[in-house]
DNA sequence: CCTACCGATCGGTAGG
DNA sequence: CCTACCGATCGGTAGG
């Protein structure tokens, strides 16, 4: 009811529908209709539609950040802490309201002074997972945790968004533990 | 100079400006201008902006399919073939002019009967992946061979397109590599 | 394949 | 946050 609460209304509407439809075949009409405002309104919130995008991804960042963050509480042992992790990383990917990895696709559409800032806060995310990488490395559960591991393992979970159905054979705890198995020896 | 060049011309402009800006963002007139023509002009080749996404969506895919069976001939053992598979699929997605998996994201934009015509050609280039991986299963060189892991295994390679830079560290030889290091044991 | 054009849609705004 | 509206752009077409 408050302000804030109808701006964030139309953050998670606004998500959810780029990473449906995509940036440019969301109409800000769309988004304005699925919190039930008229065509015009979302522009008493946001500048602009580009500003919503911006304010969407960083938002989703923000809070993919927090639950990893929060699953790694107290989880020394590193082959456990990444495997909560990628638990972590798939709730936000396949059940979040802002699936923030696919909609960083969609940064393309932004200028590059948004795409920097974005790109700030997605190196951020990436630190906690080099950091259990390396220890795994060393601890020689992996052959090594040189860049390329990293990228390949956000491509294996980024990429489930895309085959994932919920009413599927598989279940995200089945799906984290196939990309552990992998990962490690 | 022929009909059929003027033809394929549109469709590998089409092609590589749906995957760099997404259908809806990438204009008629985009593609138009990008080969020379005039903006009424590509409705002479192909009835509809979606019709070009099709085609070109079909095209790619079979030009993926041809360059994988060129690429395994006479390649018998499993784990030199899975190697080769690997490479020729990064070259398609990153060297090729028409990157079919990227653009099949893009078919979120046609009605189901593409979809679904799109999807059976997408599984028929899966075919040859799952019998290698079958067999590396029955060879002890994976651990099991189930579904997921191609899955995953795609995620790795077309993901790539997200972060793979020309000029960058990583040549695709070295991506390749590190790929079926993770993979095999 | 070009010229000339149309109807529809869209992002955004003024004023309340 | 709504009403009423505008200018620009876009997919597509008729006629040659």
């Amino acid at each position: 009811m408050s302000e804030a609460s109808r701006r964030d209304d139309l953050l998670s509407a606004a998500g959810r529908l780029f990473v449906e439809k995509g940036f440019a075949a969301t109409t800000t009409r769309d988004i304005a209709e699925a919190v039930g405002m008229r065509s015009g309104s979302p522009f008493y919130h946001f500048r602009s539609k580009h500003e919503l995008l911006r304010a969407a991804i960083l938002a989703g960042l923000e809070q993919g950040c927090q639950r990893l963050v929060e699953a790694v509480e107290g989880v020394d042992d590193p082959v456990q802490r990444l495997r909560v992790m990628i638990r972590a990383h798939l709730a936000s990917l396949l059940e979040g309201d802002c699936q923030a990895p696919m909609l960083i696709l969609e940064s393309r559409s932004l200028d590059a002074v948004a795409r920097a800032e974005i790109a700030a806060v997605a190196a951020s995310y990436q630190e906690p997972w080099q950091a259990v990488l390396d220890e795994l490395a060393a601890a020689g559960r992996l052959r090594n945790s040189a860049p390329p591991v990293r990228l390949l393992l956000f491509g294996m979970l980024n990429w489930t968004s895309q085959w994932y159905r919920p009413d599927g054979a598989l279940s995200l705890d089945e799906i984290a533990g196939a990309v552990a198995d992998l990962l490690l020896r």
